[in-house]
DNA sequence: CCACAACCTGACCAATCGGTCAATAAGATT
DNA sequence: AATCTTATTGACCGATTGGTCAGGTTGTGG
């Protein structure tokens, strides 16, 4: 089975390259636009419009308009979740939530469509991805917080109530990309520059690690 | 002038009285279906059909979808607004902002839809409520910001950025609107009970005092 | 070179959208 | 009771939507 798929892939290497291609191409117009537009504003249309091409060809990769969002929730949703893989090797909460924080930072940074993209999904019911919350990010989510709950009983940190402070973290800094428009607005109309970007991070990592008695 | 509309307003009380009702009414339930749908997922005829009226009832009352929309966002920023009225009469950040943290709570509480729809609108780019970002709430930031430099200064709270302060500070009590659905399924499905919301409101009070170097 | 499968797309369609309007009902004014 | 204004609503409309499909092109294996 492993060595025909190979096999198979090898010779139609050129097709599944495109294959491959138009996906991503499609894929990344489309966080844009259901960034911009929400799930409901957002059209087939604009989306081809931006990947530049047919809409017809759209609908050749992805059968509906629902499976195309599907798909760019989920992508979204694993990076997400990958970014706290810092936090389980950490000795202590100042290594773990200062890296996590940084790493969430980073990823509203890089990937703010997606982030929106999946703020907007969780605000209206999660209708599409309410199986993961219930499974793979309560798992997560348990975890964490008995890890939290551990470095308190340590000593390492005051003890705070470890579901809050996760909320904490996600709020803070989701924040920097769902509220990007408001912030760059607040900051005279001009994206945050590096050196403001770097302050954001030693400013919530200060306050939070502070608050919860780590430093 | 005055006298005369209100001689009017006596003599028509029956009519702006039912005019009142019903823009009340329809708000409501527009409110309601903008935050589950988004701008553009909601149809007119969702919102008539929850307002219990028939779809060209409300153009009667309202000419456009956008026109009902911008109504809905002014009303919550409004709320969202004077919610901050008890930062200003305060003599230090303990009260100060935990006075604020304690409001914008309460508004995550009783007006989570509100909340919802202006989450949307900002993240979208503001296309209805930028004017009012770049006067009234930049007025207003740069306002509470002082104050906050102000507090340092006076030797009553770390040096902290204030404005990076203020977005932990929106960030962390809107989370518990937009993202209540996450929450809540965090939450074995269960809506935060009334000692749970407590419990939020302290921890995040705890840390971000402390995290100041306020308490 | 042929046959087959994957890829591409202009034209089209039913459904739904926001919005209009003429006709009617209800309330207020004289 | 006559008259005027406001409120109500079913029927309707052009525009746009997600999605389909037939027919053509391109790449691949034999």
């Amino acid at each position: 089975m492993t060595q025909t798929n190979q096999i198979v892939r090898l010779k139609n290497g050129r097709r599944t390259e495109i294959r491959h291609q138009n996906e991503t191409l499609i894929l990344q117009a489309a966080e844009k636009v259901f960034a911009e537009a929400g799930f409901g504003g957002a059209t087939m249309q604009l989306i081809a419009d931006l990947a530049g091409l047919p809409k017809a060809n759209l609908h050749y990769y992805f059968a509906t308009k629902e499976d195309l969002y599907r798909r760019v929730v989920h992508n979204i949703f694993e990076i997400w979740l990958h970014a706290a893989d810092v936090f389980e090797e950490a000795p202590g909460p100042v290594e773990g939530i200062g890296a996590y924080i940084d790493a969430k930072m980073e990823i509203s940074r890089r990937h703010p469509a997606g982030s929106k993209v999946w703020a907007s999904e969780v605000m209206h019911g999660a209708p599409v991805i309410q199986d993961y919350l219930e499974t793979t990010l309560r798992e997560w989510t348990s975890g964490r917080a008995a890890l939290i709950q551990q470095w308190i009983d340590e000593g390492k940190m005051r003890a705070v109530n470890p579901e809050h402070l996760l909320y904490m973290l996600w709020a803070t800094t989701q924040h920097y990309a769902d509220f990007g428009h408001q912030i760059e607005t607040l900051n005279g109309g001009a994206p945050l520059t590096e050196r403001q970007w770097k302050e954001a991070k030693e400013t919530v990592k200060q306050i939070i690690l502070r608050g919860i008695g780590a430093i």
